[in-house]
DNA sequence: AATCGCTAGTAAAGCGCTTTACATGTTAAT
DNA sequence: ATTAACATGTAAAGCGCTTTACTAGCGATT
């Protein structure tokens, strides 16, 4: 590989004004400009990158550390990252953690040694303090998707318990009394939003949320199964149920089937996410949707804004919709007694 | 940042002796360690890879690059990618370019300036040339998933005619005897290899292969839904639909639906891929399963084999297989005639 | 004639690390 | 007593770039 100095070999001049050249510091004659273009041409030099983040401690690149790049949902909201990223002339270095305390830590440290410019951080856990910490002496971080307590930095969220709100509502609008919610983990930001969106709902239709009937413990497809099994083997299952993620709701769709019972006939269903999937199961999801890409955008934006010396909203709180499909009908004449 | 003449100044040694210990490159005694150690706690050092790497020339990371991250086929690719490589120690950079040529070449030439150690690539295009000409002079680059012309390093494939030639021996186990293909682009590698074991499947059951009933252009749901559209608006429409990706399945299905038709008693299908949605749709989809982490895991072991002089088979194929689900029946009596 | 200001650059230090080659003091062998 | 070998390090160069501070030469001004 050529060098920024064999470069300046070539065409007769110092790397200083090689280097000042590429980095439009410098006004040189055209002449000079023509042998400088000529050289770079000739050895088909690109300038060594690591070299330059060295040497100017920037790196034009942001870390995302994500848990699962594997699930859509992460996904998506990579893909929105680096398409706004690259949009402004910045790299993005996507990790995976699997969710796991000691893998997001790892990440984060090796994106900081590494010198990138910033970094977004999703997260699926509730953290114990450790991530906090780590967290917080960094300049240039935004937190997406799921808050860490303890950590002040730029926070985009979506607005989770409006969502539940709505999807509560609905289902109450339909006719529905009887409604559970199964949700991911217990004292996650996004959790505890969700429920009290749902216990919103409830309490302006004067209905009760029944302890029984509060199902907490993962965002993922095995819990729906756990769950939806407990409910529907109770004496008296629930007609509709509000599941906070559409991994969730496709669990809860393989035990209502497996029992023998249709949804919507049976049990009305709403999910959470709007997961592209969602539109293609049976029957299609009625979920909320989130706004992944402007999720992503956001993020970015407001790193740029860090990196610019603004400070970005502390919290901002992206809109949900309500996305109407078939999962949801009148609960059944039999469930209304 | 700490750095390491801090480190050493602290420990009261030279960098020289710091750097060395901490890579192992020299014996030091139980009390000299100590110092040093204590230094790196108290100043809360961590070395800046980027002078390690600028210094070294070795980046302990690989470049993935892939056409869509969104996509959960690349998705869960990136995710095995990523587990072998940090098994081995080693980064992954992942970043996506949409599919677009330019996005391509920049994506490879900015990995490069980078220095990461090796390069895995993922295409969904027909090169034409300018890709192979760009990975040509480069070492510890293996191709997945797809085939670039012209370009000789390791690539990793999965069984394409095979697939195919399953699926259609498995419609036609059923009774088929109409059976179409929709595949993806034209002159793409797996899209030939598809096609040519639809043909020796259909060959060896002594069937016609159909022009007409050939649809080439794109592995996604909307192209499912015009080829689909095409097939079932002819007065003879086939009987059995072979979809050479679960989106173009998903289309296909969206198609027959809105043809008042029913999958798999008027038509049957078979996708390929077994992605995650394949199970969850309405009928769940009989499709091809990739075996799609071992797919990663090998492009990593075969670029770690490149890094170590080894010289890895320059073509490998992993097996696939048919799972059978529930959008295959036999023809109707009335299409048999 | 001396000074100023401009053009067209350059020398050298520094980013934080690794690595090669060498140095010093001590112990063991002859 | 001398030498060799070993233990315990260190000095300095280099990775490829950027950046600060400087300079040589020239024409214009006073």
């Amino acid at each position: 590989m050529a060098t920024l100095s064999d470069v300046a070999a070539e065409a007769g001049v110092s790397p200083t004004a090689v280097s000042r050249y590429l980095n439009n510091r410098i006004d040189l004659p055209q002449a000079t400009r023509d042998r400088i273009d000529a050289a770079i041409a000739k050895l088909d030099y690109r300038p060594n990158l690591l070299a330059r983040r060295l040497s100017t401690g920037k790196s034009e690149a942001f870390a995302l550390v994500t848990p699962d790049i594997a699930n859509p949902f992460f996904a998506e909201l990579a893909a929105a990252v680096e398409r706004q990223a690259h949009a402004n002339g910045y790299s993005v270095y996507i990790t995976s953690t699997g969710g796991h305390a000691d893998a997001e830590m790892n990440a984060i440290r090796r994106m900081a040694d590494s010198h990138v410019d910033g970094l977004i951080m999703t997260t699926n856990r509730v953290d114990d303090g450790s991530l906090a910490n780590l967290l917080a002496g960094r300049e240039n971080v935004v937190l997406l998707d799921e808050d860490i307590d303890g950590v002040s930095v730029p926070r985009v969220f979506v607005d989770n318990a409006e969502g539940t709100y709505l999807a509560a509502k609905h289902l109450i609008a339909m006719g529905h009394r009887d409604i559970a919610l199964i949700g991911g983990p217990h004292r996650l930001m996004s959790v505890n939003e969700r429920l009290a969106g749902f216990t919103r709902a409830m309490d302006e239709a004067g209905l009760p949320v029944r302890p029984g009937w509060v199902l907490l413990g993962d965002y993922t497809r095995d819990y729906g199964v756990a769950a939806a099994s407990v409910l529907l083997d109770a004496v008296d299952p629930p007609t509709a149920i509000l599941a906070c993620s559409d991994y969730i709701a496709i669990g809860v769709m393989q035990v209502v089937r497996e029992h023998g019972l249709s949804i919507p006939n049976d049990i009305s269903l709403v999910g959470f996410d709007d997961m592209a999937f969602a539109a293609l199961v049976d029957p299609p999801l009625t979920t909320i949707r989130q706004p992944v890409a402007a999720m992503g955008e956001l993020a970015v934006k407001h790193l740029l804004a860090l990196l610019e010396g603004q400070t970005p909203a502390a919290e901002t709180r992206l809109p949900v919709e309500l996305v109407t499909r078939q999962s949801v009908a009148p609960p059944s004449r039999k469930a209304l007694k």
